[in-house]
DNA sequence: GGCCAATATGAATGACTGTTCAGGGGCTGC
DNA sequence: GCAGCCCCTGAACAGTCATTCATATTGGCC
């Protein structure tokens, strides 16, 4: 038996080009992403990658050191970008604690509903990498974590979260690791053809977390 | 450069045993979750998992037909007997939906924490099976979703629960699985030497779902 | 003691892997 | 025309893999 994931074998998942009108670094890129969550790393060969760019195994070696170094490149660049763009969703969210969670649940849900190849490939194929490659990955992990945390404790200082307790003690750590599990794995199974849009997923979802740390009604002001 | 996972060229994981004192199927089983949870089912081999049992490559075959279905034979024993431990619990939890729901997450939760080793395989290397496999694995997966449902349409109808809607209609099919991102990968991050008991896990992860879906508070009676 | 079935061995098979590299195209600027 | 460069090719390399099989070894039973 081979080591290939059945009914795949015959490896066109993209169809091949003749030659990709992008530069080739970039049609790699994309081909890698395509397969990788398809198929995942071990078993995606170097010469499938290239195939669906219509090209042979060796020209990877013009573009990137390795395998490993493919994998870590297309990684690191969604993982930062989604660094950024959390950080810009709370940034420019305003004061209120509650306006910031909610718009750093958007706008995660929503780029985990729509780039639903990327966010797999990041989340699944990390543990591929060597371990100084997979470090910086993991801070970018932590920061993101961190922004909920520092959400959440400014919530509940301020008395408009009130967030569910373990013994009496507040717990944040863990309440955000649960959100970004819910909100992370969507991308591996909402699909465009499901009920809901990413529009509706970024709502209820944002919804979801005010309700998980006990946020309080906005007053009339 | 090797398709083996680096940090690991050395296999012995679990240390090597002359000659398991357990029935060698029994052996078998325990070193590939080991394995397959440690480094995934593509990069270890029938030679790693034989050698942590103190055997050699071909005595595999003596009790599996290959390497697949030794992975879908661990995979779905544990996912059916999930499946069972849930719906106990639901059936003992009495007719109380909030009472229905956090039994559920209690055990689910419980059980992601304890048996961190098998929940993470049966979680992460389903895609590795062909077609027919699956299916059965994919079955008990929504069996296990629909009992989520059906316990929030029945607190719905009771007005025990009031979840969040998207544009004024319930989804409850989409918070379900929220839901269960959120519990399942509790096995991906949580270690023993972490801050929280599995008994605190599960308290905190029933409270949360509560929240989630609205959960009234229960009526003094 | 002798037999039998179950089980273990380890070499062999045929296939696939990431990576390298000598050779060769097709551009640019002169 | 032609150098210089970038890029691609496809064979070759040294390794890995799951699986098979003829050959042992074991432990229970008559």
């Amino acid at each position: 038996m081979t080591r290939r994931k059945p009914g795949r074998e015959e490896v066109e998942a993209s169809p091949v080009v003749e030659r990709e009108s992008r530069a080739p670094v970039e049609a790699i890129r994309a081909a890698a992403f395509a397969q990788f969550a398809e198929r995942g790393y071990p078993v995606v060969t170097v010469r499938d990658i290239m195939k669906a760019c219509g090209l042979t195994q060796g020209a990877l070696y013009n573009h990137f050191k390795s395998k490993d170094e493919l994998l870590h490149d297309i990684i690191t660049s969604t993982q930062s970008e989604l660094e950024r763009q959390c950080k810009q969703a709370v940034a420019g969210a305003g004061d209120d604690p509650r306006a910031k969670l909610a718009a750093f649940v958007r706008i995660y849900v929503m780029r985990h509903c729509r780039l639903r190849v990327e966010a797999l490939v990041a989340n699944r194929e990390i543990g591929w990498l060597d371990g100084e490659r997979v470090a910086d990955i993991r801070r970018s992990r932590r920061a993101i974590r961190d922004i909920l945390v520092s959400i959440f404790v400014d919530g509940v200082k301020r008395g408009v979260f009130e967030p569910p307790q373990v013994d009496g003690r507040n717990d944040l750590k863990t309440i955000a690791m649960a959100l970004l599990d819910q909100c992370t794995h969507v991308s591996m199974w909402y699909g465009p053809g499901g009920d809901l849009t990413e529009e509706q997923m970024a709502n209820l979802y944002a919804d979801m977390a005010l309700r998980m740390v006990g946020a309080q009604p906005l007053p009339p002001t």
